[in-house]
DNA sequence: CATGAATGAGTTTTCATTCAT
DNA sequence: AATGAATGAAAACTCATTCAT
């Protein structure tokens, strides 16, 4: 009202979003250490170094973080699994593209594929079937790999495949792959093990080679 | 011991068996519905036709009878799995026969699949990696399929994998083949999909055939 | 199950309705100390002398154990005036035996009158008009008053009044009498001022005298 | 004295008159659509227009509001009535000035009506006597009514009755008669009302008439 | 003066676990 | 052994009040 116009207004913005940050980051640490049920609002909010009731100057419930949370992580998810695919020439390329931009997203964000996982888990064992925006978000994401499944079908790249089916596959794939390395810390080095499933699940959709 | 002639004793450990028993069939529908931390004590000992006390006469907590919910299913899935698989000849038909049986079992038990899922999920967001007996066993699932692999590679049925990696992959295609069906109620029959998956894996796994 | 088939029952049948009476008691306490929203259960726990959680197991809610108190007292209440005004004869004798009959009560357990001040202001303060329980016993309860008017009127026992605004005005200069001989111990005898205000209200029924 | 010349200062003092009047008509919107707990100061700062913190500038905590808005409505109250009755001739003409000028002042101030009634609750309600300004404006109130009946019995009007007494159950049949009609929105005409009660009143005061 | 973000005490409710009968 | 009443720790959420800007 007196004084400063713009200046001030930036600034509580910038603190504002800063704050939303801080307990988003801090939510998928928790939620992704303990899951849902386990996860207090209590440690979210020491976690991200406010008092517990300035949480919900952020977020209305428990649920609306963790949707938060979940959503933003996935976004993210989204983005970078396209710009991989983007790049891609070829099915062949794309696939690998996609398990390549997952794998490594997971990985720098361990706490995030364990909240991922457990909303996996959630989903299923939630007998009421609400329409769930996270199934949607899963869906869309599977579609994209779909798509080009179809279209290497269509263009005769590959065998004739349910292109629904092998995305899913894929993505089953990819999951246990995360899983696998960030609860038993890897072995062997990354790429290697996604350029085993790339190939066995390229050479599972290529056409038969003509026998002489 | 104190009197009771041998058939007493008998008679309790029969009452006593079957109520170990009942208690485990409800747990695992209790905790597939509602997960480890939803699920309740009270409901539990309310579908086993128990009290709630009665309860920890046989279980001593509830951690125990997760545990011991869980493993029952485990053993059990373990053993449709080798059975169907010593039937096989070959790789392929082991690969079908493992896909088949575990899939078959968790449709006749989705409760019980709901609480696998739950639990793997439980496994991968456990920050703190105690030795876990959950872990040990999906490992010896896991192994046996892992060996069929490292045999066929041995004897040149396929072609040079990593036969752990493999076997991986395909339980968690398994898994997310079941768990999609049960989540979106399947709309076609569960054999051509777990046909599709096999052909896929199998073709993959193939000797590059000669090139004309 | 084994020994004691009829005994036991009992037995625990009367420490359960002991408890329940005991949390009763306490829940008119507190509230009629402290009003709805300021009391707290784990004050009516403390003074029922079991645990916060006990109180759970015989009452729902807050807001239940609240209604079950504020209507046992009114049911106390509400018999103790029909056994009153069933003695009376005529409609003089009614109006005395409601008044001193409600005001005895009353002062007899001050906490549920408390509490039923309470009642009143929070019905009146309450936007939404639910239909409300509370509402209909009172209701009820004026009801008796008023259809014993409405008799006197049609015998020409008084002049012709409204019953139910009468009936109405008795109730509220009742619950007034209380309410100030509650809060500033009363000086004089109370059935004094009841014969006061019975005297007040009958004279400003009877039939005006005819005037030489 | 920092060198605002007498117009600032007096803006200032505008200003300042505006805001507190502003936050007590809000509260008592707020604390009658509420009552005391129920009501938030978040609340009562929106509907006056200013942040949650402005309020405890005018105010030193939320009891000081309430009893600042509870204060303003009790003297708006008791002018009127004062300028009611002291137009009134005789006591029959005072008693109806007294119940018109509070019916219509409460029907005006609906919510200053509800949190009137929740204040005398809150009063009955709390055990410790403390002396209550309350209580003291109350009392004022009735004294002048009583004041009247008293001068009129001296003046033998009326029959000789206890004055206090007298004031307290108009009071009382005032009040419930606003309340009702407050909850129970009425169906008839509200003097009408005030006319049966004023005459039921009236004939219960006046002097026998000399029988025949 | 005005603001509104931040705080944390306090409340209801749930539920694993214990224990007297 | 079986029961189920009792316990109390824990957790989500609200809101009066403070205070830096």
């Amino acid at each position: 009202m007196t004084g400063h116009p713009q200046t001030a207004r930036t600034k509580e913005d910038v603190l504002s979003a800063y704050r939303r940050d801080a307990l988003l980051k801090a939510a998928i640490r928790v939620f992704g250490e303990s899951g849902f049920d386990s996860a207090t609002m209590e440690r979210i909010a020491r976690e991200a170094d406010v008092a517990k009731g300035t949480t919900y100057l952020y977020y209305r419930s428990k649920q609306s973080i963790y949707d938060a949370a979940l959503g933003s992580g996935l976004a993210e998810l989204d983005e970078r699994t396209h710009a991989a695919m983007d790049q891609a020439a070829g099915l062949r390329q794309a696939i690998r593209a996609f398990i390549t931009a997952r794998a490594e997203y997971f990985f720098e964000r361990r706490d995030f594929f364990r909240m991922y996982a457990g909303a996996v888990a959630r989903h299923i064992t939630s007998t009421r079937s609400k329409p769930s925006e996270f199934h949607a978000v899963l869906d869309r994401q599977a579609r994209r790999l779909e798509q080009a499944i179809a279209r290497a079908v269509a263009r005769r790249e590959i065998r004739r495949v349910d292109p629904a089916a092998t995305a899913l596959a894929i993505f089953d794939i990819t999951r246990g792959l995360v899983a696998r390395r960030i609860t038993s810390p890897g072995t062997r080095d990354l790429a290697h093990d996604v350029q085993f499933l790339s190939d066995l699940i390229w050479q599972g959709l290529e056409k038969p080679q003509a026998k002489s």
